[in-house]
DNA sequence: GGCACAGCATTTTAGACAGCATGTC
DNA sequence: CTAAAATGCTGTGCC
């Protein structure tokens, strides 16, 4: 099928022209053919990189050309930004909203295509936002992921609210090829494609004693390193020109892979040397020095424990074709987009909680696979998988290479899944009696699949019970309502269980420690909580001896809960430390973690924070000052006695301090220090800005009055007025 | 007494969504 | 209810 023969605006055709786009991939041309631009649904299952995007935009153009506004719903920040990027510059508009990026809601509902993670989207249906009734089109990126257990039933609800909300909306579905496209594609009232038709032809082989089985044939690999087949498979790729992605199990086995794989390819390309350099220039821990080596010397790890500007460095060293390989956890593989000529799957058990060592599923090894092969650059791409002994290499091919794709079922009947949405269908108006409720729940993908929900009812039941005895949910006989509790807990996007946590324990206690706040907020569901080793309860003990007064909950007697209380402390002791102005490499060293877990975490108590001073406010008065407080000093990384400078503008962690060692505590005794002296601490450039802050400024005395009644309303403490 | 090493015991194990309001070095 | 690889520890044998 032509591009010129196609429905699309023309400015969206000699786009494509441009970029010399003629014809439509076979799987695009099937979804024209399914009526993707009449405003067909579509549930459209096909492999990775086989142009899912572009079946996207032809639909939002077409939408946008006749006045509608499209929703375009992805399962990470990351894949936002790329969508955003890959859209915008086409003479439409877009807006990107996730939990870090957000164009301010009226402004957002301005563009005609809305970029967003399904929790950004859920946060916005609980707000009520104004745009969301102009959505004409919603496109679900990765819609298997449905069967996610812990994000699963998000997505799911959120795609039902939006059909609920927008009935003439159009809904496109797309995902990765599954086992039961049909029932997906009944639950979503839509046709059906599926394909797995590639642009770049995909060879999948398993290796055992130097050689490569391909179903078309075998390949010998020359033995390099005596123990290493990884390392040889690797090797083999790059004595070929072309690059190498390793997923392993373990951040360990990822470092341990990047270094031995500089040790062997030795690369001498200036590029690199520039990148090593750029890695040492944020915070220099043991790790980013071990990577920071790696890479100059051609490979490369990646795992969570990198910040994301670390991560972006290796991706763009690789994309740019200098480094050859990159090691990697799952991040890469379910992340954006970065294509080799091969890929190893050497580790294809993981660890799981309480299951052992498992293999993974096929879904995410033909993910893995799928990033084999660039387009247009690479004549062919390589999916390898590494067998331990003759008798694995057809047992392999039988369980990932030949296997069938799993099934999507629905995660909904999963009891913790349900407090939270049960409550935002309360609170947010969807429903208003228990029958409602019930109705709402039987258009789900799991009564669709089930033909029943039996199951999944119970668990609504039990989680209406529990709203209701937290005083979240009201039950008047049969109608539902919220408490103004459960219309907070559901805007502010937090579990109910840590909500009700959080109001017990600081309705319990009566004297205010940041100990104990953070021990609170670290022991809530929504808290990832680091693990406490047994090498660590000597310093955990000691710890809590010294502060037995100030904790806020108890030792459990049960070991599980002892697990999860020392888990919690743990947790609480990092960001106490990051509180405390205590160097990121010293936080990494001391908890073995890296610069991306510590960012990680931080971002996630500043959430979990705010939460907790919006509740304090109304349900726990007494505490609301000093836990705003405290979410400044954490949102900062600062100690309490930095509190009066960092109100200014420009003047962050670091130079408060400076100021503050200086023996300049206040804005005040700043006006009272002479202007050199500023000059010498601040630069000149700052302390300029800094002087211009603090001179007087001609306002009206009812200006005043109105910015101090908004300032205590946000829960900016008035502690930080002055002048 | 000190060292090497086998063999057994213990430890450790991927990732990442959400609020809010704009400016750190 | 379920694993496996790396690391740590202990005891032995040897000089």
């Amino acid at each position: 099928m032509q591009i010129t023969d196609l429905a699309i605006p023309d400015t969206l055709r000699r786009q494509y022209q441009e970029h010399g786009i003629v014809e439509l991939y076979p799987p695009q041309a099937a979804c024209v053919e399914m009526g993707l631009l009449d405003g067909k649904n579509l549930l459209v299952a096909i492999p990775t990189a086989s142009g899912k995007t572009l079946i996207a935009e032809m639909a939002m153009h077409r939408h946008i050309a006749a006045g509608g506004k499209c929703l375009y719903i992805v399962p990470l920040k990351a894949l936002a930004s790329e969508k955003y990027e890959e859209f915008n510059g086409k003479g439409v508009r877009v807006g990107i909203s996730t939990g870090d990026l957000d164009r301010r809601d009226d402004g957002l509902g301005r563009n005609d295509i809305i970029v967003a993670t399904s929790e950004k989207v859920d946060s916005l249906l609980r707000n009520s936002a104004r745009w969301i009734p102009e959505i004409t089109l919603l496109v679900v990126d990765e819609v298997h992921l449905i069967d996610s257990p812990d994000r699963g039933p998000t997505l799911e609800m959120v795609i039902a609210k939006m059909r609920y909300r927008n009935p003439a909306m159009q809904v496109i579905g797309l995902s990765a090829t599954i086992g039961n496209p049909k029932m997906l594609a009944g639950w979503l009232d839509g046709e059906m494609v599926t394909s797995s038709w590639r642009p770049v032809d995909l060879r999948q082989g398993v290796f055992y004693d130097n050689r490569i089985q391909f179903r078309e044939g075998a390949r010998p690999v020359k033995q390099v390193s005596k123990n290493y087949d990884d390392l040889n498979l690797c090797l083999d790729t790059i004595a070929e020109g072309g690059q190498c992605l390793v997923f392993v199990s373990s951040r360990r086995n990822a470092e341990a892979f990047a270094k031995r794989a500089a040790a062997a390819i030795k690369s001498e390309a200036a590029p690199l040397a520039a990148c090593a350099e750029r890695l040492l220039a944020g915070t220099p821990t043991e790790m980013i020095k071990t990577l920071s080596a790696c890479v100059a010397k051609g490979a490369a790890f990646h795992h969570a424990g990198l910040a994301r500007n670390e991560r972006s460095i290796v991706e763009e060293a690789f994309r740019k074709g200098w480094l050859k390989c990159i090691s990697s956890t799952p991040t890469l593989a379910a992340g954006l987009n970065l294509p080799a000529r091969r890929v190893i799957i050497r580790d294809y058990l993981r660890f799981s909680a309480g299951e052992g060592m498992q293999p993974i599923p096929v879904s995410e090894y033909r993910q893995m696979a799928g990033r084999a092969g660039r387009p247009r650059l690479d004549p062919y791409g390589e999916a390898v998988l590494i067998a331990k002994d003759p008798e694995q290499v057809p047992e392999l091919f039988d369980v990932y290479i030949d296997a069938e794709a799993e099934d999507v079922h629905s995660r909904l009947a999963e009891p913790t899944a349900l407090y939270t949405h049960v409550l935002s269908l309360v609170a947010s108006g969807f429903v208003q009696t228990r029958s409602e409720l019930s109705a709402f729940m039987n258009r789900s993908y799991y009564v669709h699949e089930h033909r029943q929900g039996r199951l999944m009812h119970r668990a609504v039941d039990t989680a209406l019970e529990f709203l209701i005895a937290a005083e979240m949910v009201l039950d008047i006989g049969e109608h539902l309502g919220a408490t103004e509790l459960g219309a907070l807990v559901s805007r502010m996007y937090i579990d109910p269980r840590s909500a009700s946590l959080i109001v017990a324990t600081l309705r319990e206690n009566t004297a205010y420690s940041d100990t104990g706040l953070l021990q609170l907020i670290c022991s809530t569901p929504d808290m990832p909580t680091l693990y406490a080793r047994n090498a660590d309860l000597p310093a955990l003990s000691r710890m809590l001896e010294a502060k037995a007064g100030e904790l806020w909950l108890p030792l459990p007697a049960d070991e599980e809960g002892a697990e999860h209380f020392y888990r919690g402390v743990k947790t609480a002791m990092l960001l106490s430390d990051w509180m405390d102005e205590l160097a990121e490499e010293k936080i990494c060293e001391r908890y073995a973690v890296g610069p991306g877990d510590v960012y990680g975490m931080v971002e996630n108590i500043n959430w979990l924070l705010h939460a907790t001073t919006q509740l304090a406010r109304i349900f726990a008065p007494v505490f609301y000052p000093q836990i705003a407080e405290c979410e400044i000093c954490m949102k900062n990384g600062i100690r309490r006695e930095l509190l009066p400078l960092i109100r200014l503008r420009g003047i962050g962690r670091v130079r408060a301090r400076r100021l503050f060692n200086n023996g300049i505590t206040s804005p005040e005794e700043i006006l009272m220090h002479d202007k050199e002296e500023l000059v010498k601490i601040l630069g000149a450039g700052i302390a300029e800005q800094i002087l211009e802050q603090l001179r007087p400024k001609r306002r009206s005395a009812g200006e005043v009055a109105e910015d101090s009644e908004n300032t205590a309303a946000r829960g900016q403490s008035t502690l930080f007025h002055f002048g």
